[in-house]
DNA sequence: CATGAATGAGGCTTCATTCAT
DNA sequence: AATGAATGAAGCCTCATTCAT
């Protein structure tokens, strides 16, 4: 069942016993997708994790998309986006880029196995492609202002397009992050820092007497 | 499967019957594939596609992940990765990028359903994943090459580590060429181009006196 | 079948309802088995048998094997090996051979199609043959301890091997037993009772002056 | 299908090629059925080791069954029925007794699957099964008419059923080299020996003055 | 005669979902 | 709310048999 077929909200617990149980499912589900992949969790994988029976689920989920958006949400404080520092704002430009990088670098590193299911299931589920679709252009066309600001301050190449910039250095720096910890290639966060910071900086002309 | 049946590679066809068929198999599971994705294709909608009975599908292939394999195999002459230009012997290097850069863009652009399957697949089959990893790494490591001795002619910013620079680059790239014709943002090709065409010679500093 | 996914042993039903509905496969699977031999049986037949739905049948067993084991294990009561009587303390000896021989095979003449069935197993299932291999032996040395006792007490011939003795004696009349009543010869059981327990008095020896 | 429905029974080769091929067909027939039991056995397999094609299979064969009874054909001078020596004109009944029991355990410890085949297809097949019980009276019947010259003679317990005692006695060595050759277990043939010829002597009533 | 690709009926198995208790 | 047995649609896969070359 796709998102979109939504058939019938389950509405939150209403008694404490409700509440517990509802946490132990999303507690478990996140065990098991993390464990076997969004694809191969069974239901009853879930059930049997969070020690309730198969019936139970179906009390405050409709579907495995369902608790997978739960357990997304109950890890969103976990996870970010890559940033785009608040370049205008600051004293040491550099300093703020290479603080934004290594600190989405290593929530990547120590979320590697939900970020890999969020690509799954992106892959798999066409609604939640598009929220996060969403959501990634709502993040650029915030860094995009960034972008715009740090150019008429004159402190960044003025010929580069802001939006697509901010999406492709984005890109750039999430798709790094992917190959390193969610397909395991493990590279060192100080080396990837080290390198998206220069490029990131030589990209945007960041130090060049722009004027 | 037991620990016997593991593999039981089905060897090629050996009449001229049998090459027709199998071909015929492998050009209707890249019909339902693109249609209908790779969770969603089973194997009656391929062998119905080509016109031939279940059993036969089983004649050529062992699952729906070799065929897919296959598929891909069939393709790879219309992909391919974004390149390092040769920048070193041009006269124009930002032309070089350039005309690198578009072609990767077009070539995604024609086959985007074929790129989406490939995300697609790499998220759910490890071996697929582990052989897209090791051909992305062959491929960095000889833009890493082209990048190294460009910084030893000092056309490029000597301070960057150069596979980790290649992996970068090429990751921004096919990024975003992700998001615009897998995901469907139909960003214009000309865009696309100027931008990361732009990025990648100022990230490399290209053109600044490196001396 | 992976490694992974050797046993997965079904508990057993926690509800009364569950133990019904596995009863009633039980029961479902002997009559079919008995109607159509192991091999022609189908599962759904056996399902179908028990007004149940395909999938229940996967509730409470891994295989066609398993309910197998489960309906002789159900029917062990009904069956029995040829066994050695309790000669050295009876009075009369050969009544009590008698006694036990026919008890055989009224036993065999009543489940004659169980016992074919068992035979087929036994030469499809390595598992069902080792767990009868080992059975016969258990058995055939209890008797092998009475004969024993009857060559101490100097009432059966000192010079035979009470082992080989034991599985040969029993051997001839399972066998004989299997001939009538399974391939359905059907000799009539006192022909049969007063040639075994001949010729089981004279192969022992007993009634000889031993001594 | 069963050995009863015959199609259409494909006459003898007429060329050299095709007898030599048919020939291959049995042999191969032969290693298959050994190494993988009457029912795991594909023609596939059959055709490969035979280095022939499938189709070519249908030349010569209708059916799995019909190329079992090729290879039990064309085994059969390896094979025989426990025998029943011919005392009345012996000079030694033990000795031919003895040395009759020995060759069939012999026989039966160099064809151990080949006689563990044949029980297996017994159970399959119900041609193969009764063929096999007529063949079983048809010996046990000759049997019998030297049991009765020798009860005739006064050399053997008169009290006996010739036939009966004939089945009974065949059964008890054919049963145990079934579980020491077929099933695994390789006692000793010596053992063997000993103990079915001194129980056959014993119960026979051989050697007792039976006048 | 030999070839080997093609066929397709038919059995097996999974698992999301329902429902009586 | 919780339980867990029951359901059955849906796909997978095998392999004896046919047939065009």
């Amino acid at each position: 069942m796709a998102l979109s077929d939504v058939p019938l909200p389950k509405g939150p617990p209403t008694t404490a016993r409700g509440v517990r149980t509802r946490a132990a499912l999303v507690s478990a589900a996140r065990t098991v997708f993390e464990r076997d992949g969004f694809l191969a969790s069974r239901l009853t994988d879930i059930t049997a994790e969070a020690q309730c029976s198969t019936g139970t689920f179906y009390t405050y989920f409709v579907s495995k998309e369902e608790i997978f958006m739960a357990v997304m949400e109950a890890a969103k404080d976990e996870m970010m986006h890559p940033g785009m520092p608040h370049v205008a704002e600051a004293e040491d430009p550099m300093a703020v880029i290479e603080a934004s990088n290594r600190a989405y670098f290593e929530t990547y590193k120590r979320n590697g196995r939900l970020m890999m299911l969020q690509e799954q299931v992106a892959t798999i589920d066409a609604d939640f492609r598009a929220q996060r679709l969403q959501r990634g252009e709502a993040f650029a066309h915030r860094n995009a202002k960034s972008i715009q600001k740090m150019q008429d301050a004159g402190l960044v190449d003025a010929d580069l397009d802001p939006i697509m910039t901010s999406r492709a250095l984005s890109g750039m720096v999430s798709r790094l992050a992917y190959s390193s910890f969610a397909l395991g290639e493990n590279w060192p966060v100080d080396d990837l820092v080290e390198t998206t910071t220069l490029l990131w900086a030589n990209a945007l002309g960041l130090g060049n007497r722009v004027a």
